[in-house]
DNA sequence: CTGACTGCAAACCCTTTGCACTAAA
DNA sequence: TTTAGTGCAAAGGGTTTGCAGTCAG
């Protein structure tokens, strides 16, 4: 955990229970055994997870939760802001934790596939500073490195 | 154009063409219409180009050229390093010229799809310090910036 | 001639959706 | 009860591949 800057330590996860309960009322949806399990599941994993990996994990606790409903509470969690979807190049959707996170950038392992998660006060001017000279309003943007890890460069 | 640098400005096209040609003798593949089609086609479009939008462009001067052949052919664009993949989280592939072009990062507008590609020597050294304080070895690396451009914000 | 290439159509793989049954509120 | 949710299975949408006929060398 010690790329992963908690904003908040104590009561995180109540704080996203909330956000996520607020989300429902708003919307008129209900709070489902599944749903909550999915939103508990993904808070206690600190990874970037596609839908298949979480659907494996549910599976395992509650074998008769589908697929379509970790794919739909996922898409719920983005909505209000605990999730948000990367892209790593491979065709599949990631979810990463967004509440409590800092802007962060990625370094992707080609040998292992791990993800570290660093911070850079640096990024945020250059981004700044890039858009200035193009004249461009950034909404979001991402910095992603892809290559070897410490743990993998050992083993070769 | 202005925001992309060429690095060769006379013989590029002749080069690219040796580079291509190269790459079929040692794969001991030959060049067809088609592959030759490709390639010009690939060398005179300053985009970040689909499979589907090569194949439009590709189509309405040979019709009969079908899509797997582009595709095949982007694939070897890519294997001799005129060209790269691109993905900016759309589900779908982009290739980009690579030869003789700088390292670059990526300012796509939601609004028209345009991309500006902008070069920044801060963030090769960014990358590095990020690189050497997770003790990482980067192979390559991808900077996004999402938002609006100039002209969308114009007209909005 | 011979081995590689093409174009078609089908297979893949992940994402998304329609629908009949089930369950929150 | 009412209205939304679930799980299944199928549809989408892009990428990739198998194959029989075709062509470059």
């Amino acid at each position: 955990m010690s790329e992963i800057d908690f904003q908040y330590q104590g009561d995180t996860v109540k704080d996203e229970t909330d956000i996520f309960m607020k989300l429902l009322k708003a919307q008129n949806l209900k709070l489902t055994k599944q749903r909550k399990y999915v939103l508990d599941t993904f808070l206690k994993t600190e990874k970037h997870v596609s839908v298949d990996d979480m659907y494996d994990i549910v599976k395992k606790a509650q074998p008769q939760l589908g697929y379509a409903t970790v794919f739909r509470t996922l898409k719920l969690l983005c909505q209000c802001g605990l999730a948000t979807p990367v892209y790593f190049g491979d065709k599949r959707i990631r979810y990463e934790h967004k509440y409590g996170h800092k802007k962060h950038i990625h370094l992707i392992c080609r040998e292992c596939g791990s993800i570290i998660e660093s911070v850079s006060a640096d990024i945020e001017n250059i981004k700044n500073k890039m858009c200035k000279s193009n004249n461009f309003i950034a909404d979001s943007y991402s910095v992603d490195i892809f290559g070897i890890c410490k743990k993998c460069m050992k083993k070769s």
